[in-house]
RNA sequence: CGGGGCAUGGCGCAGCCUGGUAGCGCAUCUGCUUUGGGAGCAGAGGGUCGGGUGUUCGAAUCACCCUGCCCCGACCA
């Protein structure tokens, strides 16, 4: 590609809309314009780098033997009810009409269709197992698009959808695509993390996530400095308390607190760290409001809480009036000690004596509380988000916390949607069953900005190789005014087309420091400067973008390196 | 959904408080010079100041309504 044939606007400035440095530069690299909030249009040099990220999926999921399909981006509603989605699903799913006033969504995720397809399709269980997949655009509603094409509202996903007779067929179609999965992020060449996720209430079933490792990702990611083990946040479970108790040593005591109305407001009080206090939240149970006990500085776990029996899913705290009701007391005064409420208390609470917390009544709060003197020790649950230094789960090692970006999930359904839409085989003694299904997801787009995370400087993009738009840019100085560069730049720029190297020649007439800092900016891997100095001398300039300096390389040893 | 902010030429911004008919930088176009790190000079084009209503002799500027976009939050206890 000639950059003057290319249409590539470059931007100096950053626009005002992006937050992040992924969005900046793939604004300012041309990679992306946006159309309104959560909706973009691929400039042509994205789609260079989308195809690349597609070409690579493609082949690995080929390569495991799954069947690329393509399915319609419109849904009829009908498809959506016989699950019950159409009513779940909410507000994040896009409802449209027809002109015949027949309702139809815009497919947030394809298991409906797909299940349609495997009921009509698949009778035998000679037939299975097989794996269909498709790369495909798909619309999300979400509450607040934000990050460029991080978090927008329509992308493009590869979803695969495995069929299975049984659960030990299912485990290894799962176990297919979690390695096909590793094979594609390695390919890739992104720094990753399989990590485990929300394992579902379906038993047997299990679930994983592919996260790229970037500080600016949305997701905390719990993992081991000693062995493999990785999990979300949101699943990494902690343990009872394993270290013994203090003795009690300070005496109970009531006293005012007047103005308190948080941990921190209690802790600048009564000059202690929040580590000694507990903090007590009253959510909705299934019959009327619950307490839910943790450490001050502890953090609720929304996810562990609204799975323990009695505690109402999804979680939602309770309003002011419901306190006072239920308590006599006002938030920021609340505690175990005379609740009358049921209590679930964090495993880390019954580590902790001669604590602080709320005494049930306005602006007065215990000191030195201790159980089996004040209260009872009672059981515990796990309730909250793990920390750093935390033991690990079922492992070896204590807990780092890393943030990530989740680029791929793949999952277990189960027969939850066979079930519900009949989709049944004939297995071997002719008995009808429902096929255990698994799913598998992709963002592809989302893998263009997490890649930017992870690979970047002040300059620009630094992309890798495999996703780069181009492999090589060539830069000739003076290619207006010079014969001998003209010549040269030509002869190799067509040279390494024949070669089938992605090549960009920048045959604009701008000054040479345009041009280096566009090759920046963009993030092409290879640089070749063609100067009439250089040339004279039978040299050619080379330099890697990661690279700090550049060198004089042979013509020769410079094709040879780009063919690897 | 709650809170905050923003909306002025393609992009980044000033002007608004204190009302008087719109300006700067980048980009674009023309000419000359320049050509190894985002050139210089001279000139040119391009804006119903997000939309509506109101106040006023007069509104980018003041008031109200609407729309769009961005950010934070949705665990105070």
């Amino acid at each position: 590609m000639r950059f003057s044939e290319f249409g590539l606007t470059t931007l100096k400035e950053v626009p005002a809309e992006a937050e992040i440095v992924s969005h900046q530069l793939m604004l300012r690299a041309g990679l992306i314009r946006r159309l309104a909030s959560g909706l973009f249009t691929w400039m042509p040099i994205g789609v260079r780098v989308l195809r690349k990220v597609e070409a690579i999926v493609r082949e690995e999921m080929n390569r495991a033997g799954a069947l690329e399909l393509l399915m319609p981006a419109v849904h009829p509603a009908e498809l959506w009810q016989e699950t019950g989605r159409w009513d779940q699903y909410g507000p994040l799913l896009l409802r449209i009409f027809d002109r015949h006033q027949r309702e139809f969504c815009f497919g947030p995720t394809h298991e409906e269709v797909i299940t349609d397809i495997a009921r009509r399709e698949l009778r035998s269980y000679k037939q299975l197992p097989i794996n269909y997949y498709q790369i495909q655009t798909k619309f999300r509603d979400e509450i607040r698009p934000r990050f460029g094409v991080m978090r927008s509202r329509e992308f493009i996903m590869k979803d695969a959808y495995s069929f299975d007779v049984d659960q030990a067929g299912l485990d290894a179609s799962y176990q297919k695509m979690h390695d096909a999965y590793t094979a594609i992020f390695t390919r890739l060449g992104l720094t990753f993390r399989v990590v485990w996720a929300d394992s579902g209430e379906i038993g047997g079933s299990k679930s994983q996530e592919f996260h790229v490792i970037a500080d600016s990702g949305e997701d905390a990611i719990a993992y081991s400095d000693e062995d493999d083990y990785a999990s979300n946040i949101e699943t990494a479970a902690t343990s009872p308390a394993a270290t013994t108790r203090p003795a009690a040593s300070a005496a109970l005591q009531k006293i005012p607190t007047p103005g308190v109305r948080s941990i921190d407001d209690l802790c600048k009080l009564l000059k202690i760290e929040a580590a000694q206090t507990i903090k007590t939240l009253i959510v909705h149970g299934d019959d009327g409001p619950v307490a839910l006990v943790l450490r001050g500085d502890h953090e609720l776990n929304a996810v562990k809480a609204q799975k323990l029996a009695g505690v109402a899913s999804p979680l939602t705290m309770a309003d002011g009036d419901t306190i006072r009701k239920a308590t006599g007391s006002e938030a920021g005064s609340l505690g175990p000690l005379g609740s009358k409420l049921p209590v679930y208390y964090d495993h880390a609470v019954t580590a902790m004596a001669n604590f602080s917390c709320g005494a049930n009544e306005v602006e007065q709060h215990f000191t030195g509380v201790n159980f089996e003197r004040d209260l009872p020790l009672p059981a515990t649950v796990d309730l909250r988000n793990v920390i750093a230094g935390d033991p690990v789960p079922g492992g070896n090692g204590t807990l780092k916390i890393a943030r990530g970006i989740e680029v791929g999930h793949i999952f277990q359904l189960g027969t939850k949607y066979s079930e519900s839409m009949r989709a049944t085989i004939h297995d071997q003694d002719g008995k009808e069953r429902a096929m255990h299904m698994g799913c598998y997801g992709i963002g592809i787009t989302r893998i263009v900005g997490a890649a930017i995370e992870q690979n970047h400087d002040a300059n620009g993009i630094i992309w890798p190789e495999p996703l780069a738009p181009f492999d090589v840019v060539l830069v000739p100085i003076n290619l207006q005014r010079s014969a001998i560069v003209q010549e040269a730049a030509e002869a190799l720029y067509a040279e390494m087309q024949a070669l089938g190297v992605d090549v960009l020649l920048d045959d604009r007439d701008v000054r040479p420091g345009v041009k280096f800092a566009d090759a920046e900016l963009i993030g092409i891997p290879h640089r070749v400067v063609l100067s009439e100095r250089g040339l004279t001398g039978g040299e050619l300039e080379y330099r890697h973008r990661r690279d700090a300096e550049s060198r004089d390389m042979k013509r020769a040893a410079v094709l040879e390196l780009l063919l690897k």
